[in-house]
RNA sequence: GCGCCCGUAGCUCAACCGGACAGAGCACCGGCCUUCUAAGCCGGGGGUUGCAGGUUCGAGUCCUGCCGGGCGCGCCA
C-alpha cells in the first residue's frame, strides 16, 4: 500500500522534473508516514516541504503541483493539502478492505517480506560464561537477541544465530576447582571453600555426580592440597591470589588428564543446562562457537602475528599490547600477558575476524550494557585488520530490574532471592517473560513487574493480546454451537458492509503490520512489534465490545468473521516472532 | 576525573530519516453494566518533553553547556 502511494508520488515528481519545475538533480527519498490524526487521512507525505527550497516555491504551492500531477488510482479516495504543505492521502474503501483477502491468502506469511534479499546476517547473543546457570540479566539479552534474529529472518535475511562459549580462561579454571573442592568434601575431606569459588548449589550437584560415578578416583589428601597456600580472604589474604594458588596446586596434584576431566565435566554440565534452559525459553542456535577452539587451531596466534606484522602491536613490560588508541580507543590493550597467556580480548579479535571472514553482510552482537566500554577496542582491532567496521552492529541491552509486590527484588549472587532465568520462567511463564523482556527499547532500563506478568487481567499486556486471539477462537466455537459455518467467500464478497468506525480502526491496524515488521526488523527494535500487538488487540477488543459478530444477516456475519479471523492471524504471526504462544482458549 | 546510555503526564513507557494539536496503559474523576468470555464497558481531566542556549520553514528527536540517574574505565571474562 505504502509502496503504491510512493510510486504515485514518484511519477508526479518525475513529471515535474522533466517540466523543469523541480531541479532535475534533486534526488529525494519519498517518505510516507501513517497519520496520527484521522482527519489527516491515512498517509501523509512531507515531500513538498522538503522540495520547496530547492524549487524556489512555497511549500503549499509545491504540494499543489505534486498533487496536480498524481496519476489516478483506485486506491485513493482523495488527496488534500494541509498544514504547512503536507500531502494527505485518504484511501478508498476498496484499498482499505484489500488487506482482508490478502491476510487470508498469505496466512502465516502475511507481513513477511524479502527486504533482506537473503543477505546473510549473524546474530550473536547471550554468550554468558558457562560458569553457572543463566540469570534474569541474561534473560533480556536472550529474549531480545532471539526477537531481533527472528525479525530479521521475517523480512528476508538469512540469519545465523550463534552463542560464543567462553570455555577458556581463568573463570573456567575457578569453576573446575570449585567443582573439585566440593567433590573432595563429598569424599569426606575437611577442606575450606575458597572465598572466590563458585558457591552455587549447581556446583555441589555436579560434584556429587562426580563422586557418585567415580568415588575417590579424583581425591587427594587435604594436607597436600592446603600445604603452604597463601591466606584466603577470610584469613586476611587476597582471594584472587588464593584461588589462583589452588588452581595451580590442583593441577599439579591431579595431573593434566584428571584435571581436564573435572574441567570438562563442569563445562559440559553447565553448557547442557544453559542449552536446555534456552530451549525451554524458545531459543535455539545454529552454532555454539568455542573460544578455546580459536586458541587450539591457531587462530589467535595468527591474528596476533597479522597485527604484529603491521606494527599494531608493541611489547611493554613483558606483555604485548594492541595499539588501539591509534584507532580511537581510550587506551592500549594487552593481548598477551607477561606469562605468555593470550587474553580474552585476543580471542575476541580472532573471533570477530572469523565472523567477518565468514562473509556476513552484517554482524550483530548483543551485549549487556556493562560491556559498552569494550566496543571501541573490538572495532579498533577490526579496523586495524582492514575490516569495514560498519558491518558490525553492537546492541547494548540495559539491565532489567525485577519488582515483586511493589518492591525491588535485590539481586546479587550472594543473596537468596531468585536470580536464575529458569526460576523466572517457572514463576511467570515463558510467554510473559519473553514479552516483558522485549516490551521496552533495549537501551531503556526495564522495570519488570512480576505481579503484573503473572496476572490474568487486561492490565497484563501479554494476557490482553493472547486473549484477543483466544476470543476469536471462542467466537468460532460459538458459531459452531449455533450450528452455523463460516463462509469465507461470502465474507470477502461483502467486505463493503464493514463501515463502522471500529471496523475501520481494525482494518487500518491490520494493514500496518507489514510496515511495523519492517521497521522493527531494520531498526532492531522488537518493542515496536510488542506495542503494535497491544494496539491491534485493543482495536479488536473495542470492536468486540461494540458489535456482535454472530448476527443473523449472513453476509454481514461472514464479513465480520473474515475480519476477526484476519486479526487472529496477525496476532498469531506477531506473537510467534516474539516467542509467545497464541492460545485458543485462556 | 574521563567515556557511553538514560531523563517525556502522579507511575510504567511510546513517538517511524527532524513534521501537523507529544500518544498509550495504570492510577484518578464521571457515567453505564440481565446480552458472542468472564469486575467489564463508555467518556473525562492531566505536559514549559530535566534546565539554558543554538541550528531551521519546523526540535522530544540534531549541536553546545549545565543538572540528575545508571554503567564502564584490569596483564578478569
Amino acid at each position: 500500500m505504502k509502496a503504491s502511494l510512493q510510486a504515485l508520488l514518484q511519477q508526479s515528481l518525475q513529471h515535474l522534473q522533466t517540466q523543469g519545475m523541480v531541479p532535475a538533480g534533486v534526488e529525494m527519498a519519498i517518505h510516507l508516514t501513517r497519520t496520527k490524526d484521522k482527519a489527516h487521512g491515512d498517509f501523509a507525505c512531507n515531500l513538498a516541504l522538503q522540495l520547496a527550497k530547492a524549487a524556489g516555491v512555497k511549500p503549499r504551492e509545491m504540494a499543489q503541483r505534486l498533487m496536480d500531477h498524481l496519476p489516478a488510482s483506485t486506491l485513493v479516495e482523495k488527496v488534500e493539502i494541509a498544514g504547512p504543505g503536507f500531502i494527505n492521502f485518504f484511501l478508498s474503501a476498496r484499498a482499505r478492505e484489500a488487506v482482508i483477502p490478502l491476510i487470508h491468502e498469505q496466512g502465516a506469511q502475511y507481513g513477511r517480506s524479502n527486504l533482506g534479499q537473503g543477505q546473510r546476517v549473524q546474530v550473536e547473543f547471550v554468550s554468558a560464561n558457562p560458569t553457572g546457570p543463566l540469570h534474569v540479566g541474561h534473560g533480556r539479552g536472550a529474549a531480545y537477541g532471539a526477537a531481533v534474529a527472528d525479525l530479521l529472518e521475517a523480512v528476508g535475511f538469512s540469519v545465523h544465530r550463534e552463542y560464543y562459549v567462553n570455555d577458556a580462561g581463568r573463570q573456567m579454571d575457578i569453576l573446575a576447582v570449585s567443582v573439585w573442592l566440593r567433590y573432595l568434601q563429598f569424599c569426606g575431606q575437611d577442606i575450606p571453600f575458597p572465598a572466590n569459588g563458585y558457591r552455587g548449589e549447581y556446583v555441589r550437584e555436579i560434584a556429587q555426580g562426580l563422586y557418585a560415578e567415580h568415588a575417590h578416583s579424583y581425591a587427594v589428601a587435604a594436607a597436600a592440597l592446603l600445604d603452604d597456600l597463601p591466606p584466603d580472604e577470610f584469613d586476611g589474604g587476597d582471594k584472587e591470589r588464593y584461588i589462583d594458588a589452588v588452581i595451580v596446586r590442583g593441577r599439579e596434584l591431579l595431573g593434566e588428564n584428571r584435571y581436564r576431566f573435572v574441567f570438562e565435566l563442569g563445562l559440559s554440565r553447565i553448557l547442557e543446562d544453559i542449552r536446555e534452559d534456552l530451549a525451554q525459553f524458545g531459543i535455539t542456535y545454529q552454532a555454539w562457537y568455542s573460544e578455546r577452539s580459536l586458541a587450539e587451531n591457531g587462530a589467535v596466534n595468527r591474528v596476533l602475528d597479522r597485527l604484529r606484522a603491521q606494527d599494531a602491536l608493541y611489547e611493554h613490560e613483558g606483555a604485548w599490547w594492541f595499539r588501539s588508541t591509534a584507532y580511537g580507543d581510550e587506551k592500549d590493550r594487552v593481548v598477551q600477558r607477561e606469562n605468555g597467556q593470550t587474553t580474552y580480548f585476543a580471542s575476541d579479535i580472532a573471533y570477530h575476524l572469523d565472523k567477518f571472514e565468514r562473509g556476513y553482510a552484517q554482524v550483530v552482537d548483543v551485549w549487556g550494557a556493562d560491556h559498552h566500554g569494550y566496543v571501541p577496542r573490538v572495532k579498533a582491532a577490526l579496523q586495524a585488520l582492514g575490516m569495514e567496521t560498519g558491518r558490525l552492529d553492537v546492541l547494548l541491552v540495559q539491565f532489567a530490574i525485577l519488582y515483586r509486590g511493589g518492591e525491588r527484588v535485590q539481586m546479587s549472587t550472594r543473596s537468596g532471592s531468585f536470580v536464575t532465568l529458569r526460576e523466572l520462567r517457572e514463576e511467570v511463564g515463558k510467554d510473559a517473560a519473553r514479552f516483558f523482556y522485549v516490551m521496552r527499547r533495549c537501551e531503556q532500563h526495564l522495570d519488570f513487574d512480576l505481579d503484573l506478568a503473572k496476572s490474568q487481567s487486561a492490565d497484563n499486556p501479554v494476557y490482553y493480546i493472547q486473549y484477543a486471539h483466544a476470543r476469536v477462537c471462542s467466537v468460532l466455537r460459538q458459531l459452531q454451537a449455533k450450528g452455523e459455518v463460516f463462509v469465507l467467500a461470502q465474507g470477502l464478497e461483502h467486505l463493503a458492509r464493514l463501515q463502522a468506525p471500529h471496523e475501520e480502526d481494525v482494518l487500518a491496524a491490520l494493514a500496518r503490520y507489514p510496515e511495523v515488521l519492517e521497521a522493527a526488523a531494520l531498526n532492531k527494535e522488537p518493542h515496536q512489534l510488542a506495542q503494535y500487538l497491544r494496539d491491534l488487540a485493543c482495536a479488536f477488543h473495542t470492536y468486540y465490545n461494540a458489535h456482535p459478530f454472530l448476527v443473523d444477516d449472513a453476509p454481514l456475519r461472514n464479513a465480520r468473521l473474515a475480519l476477526i479471523l484476519a486479526v487472529r492471524q496477525v496476532i498469531a504471526n506477531g506473537l510467534e516472532l516474539l516467542g509467545v504462544s497464541a492460545p485458543e482458549e485462556m
